[in-house]
DNA sequence: ATTATACTGGTCACAAATAATCATATACGA
DNA sequence: TCGTATATGATTATTTGTGACCAGTATAAT
């Protein structure tokens, strides 16, 4: 039997909707379970299978590919990040809230709380949709549906017109001697315009941001008032991030 | 049973509305109760679920909005006055889509069309959340959760500074003789700024809110550059419309 | 407010599956 | 026939999924 027939009849039974394990195949087929992994990962690197922990099921376009596949990285480290964020949050406060998964993460644990919420981002703000609590002011802009947030010249002259107490800024790259970047010109003015918008300016960032470099400059570390990240920032970073800025380590 | 099947089985039925608790899924998929929880970990991560103490629901936005569809009234007469309404839009032009049930049909029959589409509703932008063709400005304001739009002096503040080719008017009640209201005198504001900033207005509205009268009046009959209605209203209504603008009956 | 209960995330350990490596067998062309 | 390339099977170290336990914390009841 050819390898090109093995895999047409594992591709068979697999498309019709019957999850297979490797163990099962090899036993169906009389070949090693070596050879059906490689089988499958042949299959799984065109596309027609999904592979899982011990064999492989057909893959589910409608569901996946309509939705954000990407996972979120370092969801721990951003979870106790937000936890520290929401306690810097006072009641009766005006919150300015970026877009990105940190400032989402931050978004959980204010629910409930006594304060206004303005946000350029869906994603947000929707973590307040059953929240009577919360004022959500959703700023206004171009709708970017890949991140799922509100950017452009509009969104930009609205936060002119406003003053906020604390703002929560979300950025991929942070680096003492470039500064604060992220990887687009729209969302990088935006985040100025938050900035300026704002007495006390808070950057939640990770530690796997440190030391990176990215396209479009935010600011510099100067003009922060606070860099709350985790506890994974190696010790030289944090001591050359900590003569530029304030910087607090959440545990 | 591999860890992706019991991830889309509970996808599922969260996804179907349902709440599931902790310890009913793993009673039911019987698996401990460790690996629930990871499972609705990674879920979350992905953004497919809402985690909540003791269990997960579905996620309130966007997912639920283009999905859950709330009990219609008078569906069938607002749909022929969508399809009637998007034969209206040219490609290209700039429409202002007002908040309501109607309008939202409308959005409905405007996707995939090479348009630009502004609106103060979360429940229009969200139908064209996955459409590539239809570039969507969401206008800002306090997010009013009870008709998930938003309105305020911000939301009107902004209309001013826009133009637009058409916008789509919705409102409850309309009278010869005391024009077009609402119910919400913060909604009739922002409609009425809506209407100062499109350079043809069209209200679509059926035949159930002729010869009412509601609180909070937006503008005359006069003002309106065409009323869309469907053929349920009865001939003297229309008549007497007819007198104060132009009608189109579609059907 | 205080207690009681339930849920949570973390760590550990165990088992299963995997990828990496090596050795062997087979096919093919020179 | 030889040498090479490819496919397959076996072995092993590593990774991953799972369940049990525990300390901390949120929710609910009083």
């Amino acid at each position: 039997m050819f390898a090109e027939e093995r895999r047409n009849k594992i591709l068979q039974r697999i498309q019709s909707g019957e999850p297979l394990k490797v163990g099962a195949i090899s036993a169906w087929l009389n070949i090693s379970e070596a050879t059906v992994r490689r089988d499958l990962q042949e299959l799984r690197a065109m596309g027609l299978i999904h592979r899982t922990h011990g064999g492989a099921v057909a893959p589910q376009f409608p569901l996946e590919l309509s939705f954000q596949d990407r996972e979120v990285q370092h969801l721990r480290e951003k979870e106790v990040i937000a936890a520290a964020a929401a306690q810097l949050v006072e009641d009766g406060e005006t919150i300015l809230l970026d877009a990105g998964t940190t400032t989402r993460e931050i978004a959980r644990r204010l629910r409930g709380r006594a304060i206004t919420v303005a946000t350029n981002s869906m994603d947000v703000a929707s973590i307040f949709s059953d929240d009577a609590a919360v004022q959500v002011l959703l700023l206004g802009g171009i709708w970017r549906k890949s991140i799922n947030s509100l950017v452009g010249p509009l969104t930009n002259s609205l936060l002119k017109q406003m003053r906020f107490d604390k703002c929560f800024l979300a950025a991929n790259a942070i680096d003492c001697v470039h500064g604060v970047a992220t990887h687009n010109l729209q969302e990088a003015e935006t985040k100025q315009a938050m900035l300026a918008a704002s007495r006390s300016v808070i950057l939640a960032a990770d530690h796997s941001k440190f030391g990176r470099e990215d396209f479009a400059r935010i600011c510099g570390l100067a003009e922060l008032s606070l860099l709350l990240t985790d506890s994974g920032v190696s010790p030289e970073t944090l001591a050359e991030l900590e003569t530029c800025l304030e910087v607090q380590v959440a545990s």
